[in-house]
DNA sequence: GACTCTATCTCGGTA
DNA sequence: TACCGAGGTAGAGTC
């Protein structure tokens, strides 16, 4: 990684034209080629950045850097204050927790914790619309549309209604009803759910976790 | 600007958990308290991050941020392999030009770009839940309101739905048609669109801001 | 301060 | 590769 620090000016045209007037800044290179530049406050995000993979052309007076969808960054280097490169290697990359993902995993594993009975058809139904996170039968077999959601909000409900109706147009699914999961739901999407005629439950994910470390431990005792 | 190359393991507790193991990487932090980690490539984008403002607490092993919305990070230090800190002063700040605002510009000044025949009765015209982007009438003497995106996706095209809805309550307007307008419209928002009468209609922008320079030079020769 | 909407969104997934 | 949805979205504007 190398950071420069400079004086400079700087001009962008790509997805939109933007210009930076002559100030101090951080100028970062990545290993990767990933460039951005970055001021002192007023925001974490760099104020203009071009990301890889791009060809960088270092002149005296100026950088350039292209990519192939026809973006540019221009960089007027007025004056250069220090410039130093580390080499920090590979890394190991970020690990997360209590995604979306996650509870979409636990939840096709146990749908039956959303309601007794509920069987799942499977993930990701497709519908051209975008796809349903998970299609179900319950015990009277009726098809339910499941939208899942970390955060139960409105859009979250609306998502799951617009599912609803196109699923309702196939005459082997129909009639089709929804449940719409979530750790928390906000009160007015509860609202909005409610008037659509979808089931809201919040979802406790800790202790789906919980009991599924416990099922492991079953079997694999550690 | 203080910059620091270290070999460092963070957690972050928050909105997420997440955990980054051992390496080297940047510690960027800037003037005003926003704290950035930097892996050298396959991403722009920090690692992990706290944004201002926070409380950066220094100890010999490790630092601590917090902030009052009870997210914290854990930044344990094995090694400091550089530190640098430089004064970069304020920043004039970003120029910007191409964005949304100006699309509708372009088509508020030109409607029959759209459709043959459209005059325009008003921009950002008033309902109870927000402003319609454009209010027109065709040849034929009917309200269109337009509904302007950058790229046309489904929320857009409920929107539209909704200001239609709104519009139609009106016995002045009655009855009002809808045309959705963008520069890219994505499939899903395009079937949305049929399903609620709702015509889709891409718009190229550049050839809008081309036509627009040639205008202005017949004018004003440059 | 809370809410809404845009974004050079970025990023990861999948067809 | 292109498209689509999620995001610790961030950030700007409005009420």
């Amino acid at each position: 990684m190398r950071l420069v620090i400079a004086r400079c000016s700087v001009d962008y045209s790509g997805r939109l034209t933007a210009h930076l007037p002559e100030a101090t800044r951080l100028i970062m290179v990545k290993a990767d080629g990933t460039l951005a530049i970055h001021s002192d406050g007023n925001a974490s995000k760099p104020l203009n950045w071009m990301v890889a993979p791009n060809v960088l052309e270092i002149h005296d007076d100026r950088w350039l850097v292209t990519n192939g969808k026809g973006e540019h960054l221009t960089i007027w280097i007025h004056e250069i204050l220090a410039d130093v490169t580390h080499d920090l290697g590979n890394d190991p990359g970020l690990e997360k927790d209590g995604v979306e993902a996650h509870l979409q995993e636990l939840l096709a594993a146990k749908p039956w914790v959303l309601e007794e009975g509920l069987t799942l058809i499977r993930r990701e139904y497709p519908t051209d619309i975008g796809p349903v996170d998970l299609l179900c039968v319950d015990s009277a077999r009726q098809t339910v549309a499941i939208e899942i959601k970390r955060r139960g909000d409105i859009d979250g409900v609306e998502q799951l209604a617009r599912y609803l109706e196109r699923l309702d147009n196939d005459s082997r699914l129909a009639p089709v009803r929804g449940i719409f999961a979530a750790q928390v739901i906000a009160p007015q999407a509860r609202v909005m759910a409610g008037a659509r005629g979808i089931e809201a439950i919040e979802v406790d994910y800790d202790g789906l976790v919980e009991a599924e470390d416990a099922e492991l431990r079953l079997f694999d005792i550690r």
